[in-house]
DNA sequence: GTCTATATTGGGATAGAC
DNA sequence: GTCTATCCCAATATAGAC
């Protein structure tokens, strides 16, 4: 029997991702959770720390998997190619065994109001994003380094994308499944990151 | 002097891009657009309603001009390339007079709870994907058409996400102007396209 | 078309018993 | 640690005068 606290945070991240953090109520999360209303209050102080605890908890095991992965990538650098780094990167979010809601949860992060969760966006990423941006940057010496962040910055976004929407806009059905998705993006990523730099001259 | 309804468009879509749908009010709407509240229902009906006016109101001329600008390509097909078909999708976000607000905007679009936007979305953007991921695909025969729906889709996101943050996460200052960004993104996504479709094998 | 005033609902948070 | 009951406030929406 899982315990209050456990039946919160899964039925308050299941609401804030499918609708949002203002348009999910307190009380619908208890309810969800066969709580008690005050129990919200009582384990988390308030809405917001309920919701960094949600995100805090999917979170954390995904960049301590992504970081450890890359630990291992660079002592041992045989194996260390860009195609590896993005995998180190991606492949935890599909590995993960709690890898069922993690996706629209991360993909909500980005959209929450700013003043909410711009902070937690740095704390939980910041470190992640540095490290692997410095990783590609060696992998890539003909780059700028600020050349390599925006490309590692598109990547996330399509990542994003991939995990917010289940298939493209505008196509009929045929759902892939993750594996499939995300053997593409790696794919496509890893020619973008291979690109050229590009001259930034004003013929737009 | 604009008139009521503008003035009452100007002040929900700042808001709704600064917090999102859920957490703006209409009293907040009205007092910043210094209107009365009854005249937010008098005008749009209902809350849902000036959203949708707020976001039709800009999305509508971008993608006018994205077809516009794709049918120009396709009738003179000298200048038909992956990069002008991508710069025929892109540039309107940052060539349009009222450029200032979008991108924040479409951002949020994608972010709102699903009920409310997922079919303002397929009705608004369906077409044009459709139509540019042909364009693509004509130009890219030797991929599926699955394949280059999700490239499009990638391109979106890093869009989505360009438009959204600034800067890349984890990087300090050293603002690029909108211009110097997209043409990242441009040079970045066509290298992507590029890539040879790949094989979706297990081996993740 | 624009205002005041209000009806009605639902939100987050808290006090205090158990 | 969990409940009931309640406070207080803000929300959308509407009715009706001007």
């Amino acid at each position: 029997m899982p315990s209050t606290q456990d039946c919160l945070l899964d039925a308050a991240e299941a609401l804030f991702v499918e609708k949002g953090y203002a348009a999910t109520s307190l009380r619908s999360i208890a309810t969800h959770a066969g709580a008690n209303l005050a129990a919200t209050h009582y384990h988390f102080g308030s809405k917001q720390g309920l919701f960094a605890a949600v995100v805090h908890r999917r979170v954390t095991p995904i960049n301590q998997a992504r970081l450890a992965a890359l630990d291992d990538l660079e002592a041992d650098t045989a194996r260390l190619d860009i195609r590896s780094v993005l995998e180190a990167f991606l492949l935890p979010l599909i590995k993960s065994d709690e890898a069922e809601f993690l996706p629209g949860l991360i993909g909500r992060i980005y959209s929450e109001p700013k003043a909410l969760i711009r902070p937690m966006l740095e704390q939980e990423f910041g470190v992640v994003a540095r490290r692997f941006a410095a990783a590609l940057s060696r992998l890539l010496p003909e780059l700028s380094i600020t050349e390599v962040r925006w490309r590692f910055h598109f990547l996330v976004g399509s990542m994003l994308q991939t995990l917010s929407l289940p298939l493209p806009l505008g196509a009929e059905i045929a759902e892939d499944g993750s594996q499939a998705k995300f053997q593409r993006l790696i794919n496509f990523a890893i020619s973008g990151f291979l690109a050229p730099e590009p001259s930034l001259g004003e013929p737009l």
